[in-house]
DNA sequence: CCATGTTTTTGACGTCGTGTCAAATATTGA
DNA sequence: TCAATATTTGACACGACGTCAAAAACATGG
């Protein structure tokens, strides 16, 4: 059979990133590929559809970003931790120039329209999913620092919080482009769930 | 000169209505015209843009919105206020079958590209805007609730906190659809806030 | 070494979206 | 009554998504 003339993966990472620049709806099949340097059929015939091409392209970056945000909750006192863990969600959301934002959050209120296509409806599972997942590696980590003493609230319930506000902060960072903004709410929101004093 | 055959005040209505339900991206002008049974072209003379009918629909739900949370935030306790303000907030993310989420911040999400069109840029503003009075409201409310003695925070991190806070419940409005959820968070940063106990 | 089969590539097509334009139309006011 | 003016209407250009059949490129087996 006929050998495929680009790499599967380079163009997952090519569109991602225009996703993630211009949003879902605001990028074509044909910017993704002139600039894979595909024929927009190719691309058809490889991914199935713009949707699936989305969700291949999506997955290979939550992965990446998955093993990321456990290293930045992996080390130090919960305090440490924490603040690793807002550090990276904004850092992500302030990458690119200008700033990207946060894929997943963009996603999750451009698809998730009330009255979708249908065929969105996968997409935005997969961008849920990964909320739920990055809130339960927030739990956890809780969890371990309440066991240590470092934290007497309620893991589930302060998790969920903190999942919150970083998705808050997306939506921030869109609509005033103030990346000390973002880091002033942050600090905040962990000194509220951990008290603002020493611990 | 010819008169006009519609009402400009039920157009605005309708088209941010199908906004509102399936995003402005997925909401196109024959949809708008085949619902207020107008000509498509004539949608173009009256307003000249789809992003321009946007932007005058979005004031005229903005206004009426600022309305009905000044009068949420202004009557009783601390608590109660902060208790009718959230209360406020999800309701109106859940109101529609099926619910229809937060407008302003779909919009923000969706009109908030890193690369967007320009014109684009003056309907993001107006989102930002409304964050920004809302965001005032409560921050006068918890000044006043300071001088009354039922708040010992700082007001502008605090009401910077509550508005991180709606903006990540519309995305997780969005994200699990589920409503007893967004009240539960809305109470436990009410108590993250005040402080759990009395006051 | 060639023929066959399979996959990819390529280009044309249909449909729907935005936005523009000129021509037709309906009023108002002189 | 008639001219001026704004609105309506339909055609057009352009770009998006997605489909399809024909052409092309390779692998494999004879």
């Amino acid at each position: 059979m006929r050998p495929r003339e680009f790499d599967n993966d380079d163009v997952l990472r090519i569109a991602f990133d225009q996703f993630w620049r211009k949003g879902v709806r605001g990028t074509s099949l044909s910017d993704i590929a002139r600039d894979a340097g595909v024929q927009r059929g190719s691309l058809y015939n490889a991914f199935g559809s713009k949707e699936a091409l989305l969700l291949q392209a999506y997955e290979r970056y939550a992965g990446g970003y998955l093993v990321a945000l456990q290293e930045a909750l992996g080390a130090g006192s919960l305090r440490k931790r924490l603040t690793a863990f807002f550090d990276l969600t904004i850092t992500n959301f302030r990458s690119g120039s200008p700033p990207r934002g946060c894929p997943t959050t963009r996603g999750l209120m451009e698809l998730g329209a009330a009255e979708g296509e249908g065929l969105d409806e996968d997409a935005r599972k997969a961008f849920a999913n990964l909320v739920s997942r990055i809130t339960a590696l927030v739990e956890d980590t809780l969890s371990a620092g309440a066991e240590r003493g470092e934290f007497d609230g309620n893991p589930t319930s302060a998790a969920l919080h903190i999942i919150t506000v970083t998705r808050g902060l997306a939506v921030l960072e869109r609509a005033f482009d103030d990346e000390p903004q973002l880091r002033k709410i942050a600090a905040h929101t962990i000194d509220l769930v951990l008290g603002k004093g020493g611990r």
